[in-house]
DNA sequence: CAAATCCCGATTGGTTTAGTAGGATATGAA
DNA sequence: TTCATATCCTACTAAACCAATCGGGATTTG
């Protein structure tokens, strides 16, 4: 029960551009550096965000990537979401006439699956990359 | 972001069990014919639960499994852990001085895991095999 | 003893993960 | 205009994991 390192890189290079990439564009390759990632493989995960809206690219030198929206409009949870899909603990949990529940007379355990995905949303759409900055401000305040 | 079939798998099996063992063991072949699943599969789950004390088993001819608690005294998390591992969305959560947050100079995003983490396992530490049969016949009465 | 049943280790085919390789395209700066 | 810096794109791959299957062995009841 896990996320993938797309989830988690992803979240460090969204975390990355938001504070550096109010000034002009950032490159993957100085995000690589500051995070410690493969900066290939970053360009892998990058074109998802930018699909869906969440950074916005310039090429040729000079270039990068910057947010397309503020650290405040962007939630944990459309980032997770783009890079890892949907959240659902088990495959089967909205589809209660399909084969995963037409195995089982009644799909006594959908409620455990129902509650655990709920839970998660809840958690990842309320914390956006706003947040997070602040908390590492207030971390660091307090050493 | 996915439990896998052992955590699916194992659960059907614990509440097939929590209906039918009361009055003596059941055996593997009749949990994997009710649920519709490998028998031998389940063979491959089920000694984690039993190492684990959650059910006993009975060998020889008319042996099976039994529940080693009451319904009421195991819950999923109980379950789901011995089946899948503990429950953390990423590796590092607990080791904040460990390779993975010495990484980036801050583990800014280690406050979200930890969050899904608590949340799950909330979910997971709060609903017992009990409950479930419970909102099963819920459900019937309902139709 | 035979059948039922648990117990155990090995193997397998498929998928996913976490990258790497190599190049095409765009663009600002010298 | 050329070069260095970037994004972009498509393959490829090694390792791990998943969901089983296979083939037996040990134990107990009838």
């Amino acid at each position: 029960m896990r996320f993938s390192t797309r989830g988690r890189y992803g979240l460090l290079l969204m975390i990355d551009l938001a504070q550096n990439s109010a000034r002009g564009p950032v490159s993957l390759k100085s995000i690589a550096e500051r995070q410690n990632l493969s900066e290939h493989y970053l360009e892998q995960i990058v074109p998802d965000l930018r699909k869906n809206g969440l950074v916005k690219s310039i090429r040729g030198a000079q270039g990068g990537y910057i947010l397309n929206k503020s650290p405040s409009e962007i939630n944990v949870g459309d980032v997770i979401r783009v890079l890892e899909g949907p959240i659902a603990p088990v495959e089967c949990e909205n589809q209660l006439d399909e084969e995963c529940c037409a195995n089982t007379d009644f799909c006594v355990n959908r409620e455990v699956w129902v509650k655990i995905r709920d839970s998660i949303t809840d958690v990842v759409d309320s914390i956006s990359l706003a947040d997070l900055l602040q908390g590492e401000n207030k971390e660091i305040m307090e050493k």
